[in-house]
DNA sequence: GTCTATAGGCTGATAGAC
DNA sequence: GTCTATCAGCCTATAGAC
């Protein structure tokens, strides 16, 4: 089937959100296809390559989620509960995000792959600091916009590895919570 | 020698933070201690005793530096100040928190270890939150101190984990600034 | 505690037929 | 695009001598 490579691309994400790059063979992801290993090496030469796909596949679905909300508008609050909407859908199914896990095994990736994985870090980031500049004005609080945006970012990449550690969503819950309370003005006394 | 064991888990430690578990071999942990790979099955018979006597190491060690700045006292501000200086020693030489490293390998760790893990981020979670709470009459905020603690855990480890991609520690220096800013009230309007 | 030696398995990757 | 077959290398782990 000539849409195997999707397939493959689909599943190896799946995958290598809960068990990485390393936990991941060209072996058990030919199987789950239903072909055999040497087939994946025709779509994927090497594992960088599979990597690089994999990514821009991820950034490019992110990306277009984000736009998403920023297009449906509305305050400031309804936009960072609907990026946390985002973020809480992957943790689905014991996942955790593509690029933070990705993000981990920075060491085994090839110069490509990194550059790909800090742009999508850098598109995040780049959202979250648009979205709270724009609504600057409403803002409870006196802190940079793009500090700010660093602080979620990390924070979302870590809340995804440590509520995954619990089996439950708190961590996600809290990010939630305080950032509600830090940009919205309307709950402050 | 009889402190091999020491040699194992200090070098086993530091390559863990760099390239994670599954990244690291009995035989190049051998190489670099200078013995053989079947005396490390000695010390260590699975590699999940290794992980465990890793994650038990550092969480000593850790929580010893907790109780240090416990110790030191003065003001939240200065308490966390130090909490941050004890986070950002860890990013030296591409290094992330190796509990971190080992959230992101979950689905390969046994019972155990993902039980110590837990018990890692529990106790520096509880660590802050008895902090903030002291110190709750100068907060600046209303938001529930064990919220706060959790954020700051997420935002820590995932701090770690963005910055070495970046190859810089702006997303720390970010941490740092905003939490400041959150539980500071002396820098308030 | 450390060694030699090895079993048994998995891995990424390639050659060449169809 | 997919296959069979295979290589060379790495891995965890064990047996048994010293």
């Amino acid at each position: 089937m000539a849409d195997n490579r999707q397939k493959l691309t689909d599943i190896a994400q799946s995958n290598v959100q809960k068990s990485g790059l390393k936990g991941l063979s060209f072996r058990t992801l030919a199987d789950e296809v239903g072909i055999k290993s040497s087939s994946v090496h025709y779509h994927f030469p090497e594992k960088a390559d599979l990597a690089q796909a994999l990514i821009e596949q991820y950034s490019d679905t992110f990306a277009t989620r984000l736009d998403s909300i920023s297009a449906a508008g509305g305050s400031l609050m309804r936009k960072l509960s609907r990026f946390m909407d985002v973020i809480e859908a992957v943790a689905a199914s014991d996942s955790v995000c593509l690029c933070g896990m990705l993000a981990a095994e920075l060491e085994s990736l090839s110069p490509e792959n990194r550059q790909a994985l800090q742009r999508f870090f850098t598109d995040m980031e780049d959202w979250l600091t648009r979205e709270i500049t724009a609504h600057r004005a409403d803002l409870g609080t006196a802190i940079e916009p793009h500090q700010l945006a660093k602080v979620m970012v990390s924070g979302v990449e870590g809340a995804l590895l440590v509520s995954r550690v619990h089996g439950n969503t708190e961590h996600l819950a809290a990010q939630r919570t305080v950032f509600a309370d830090l940009l919205g003005p309307e709950d402050r006394a």
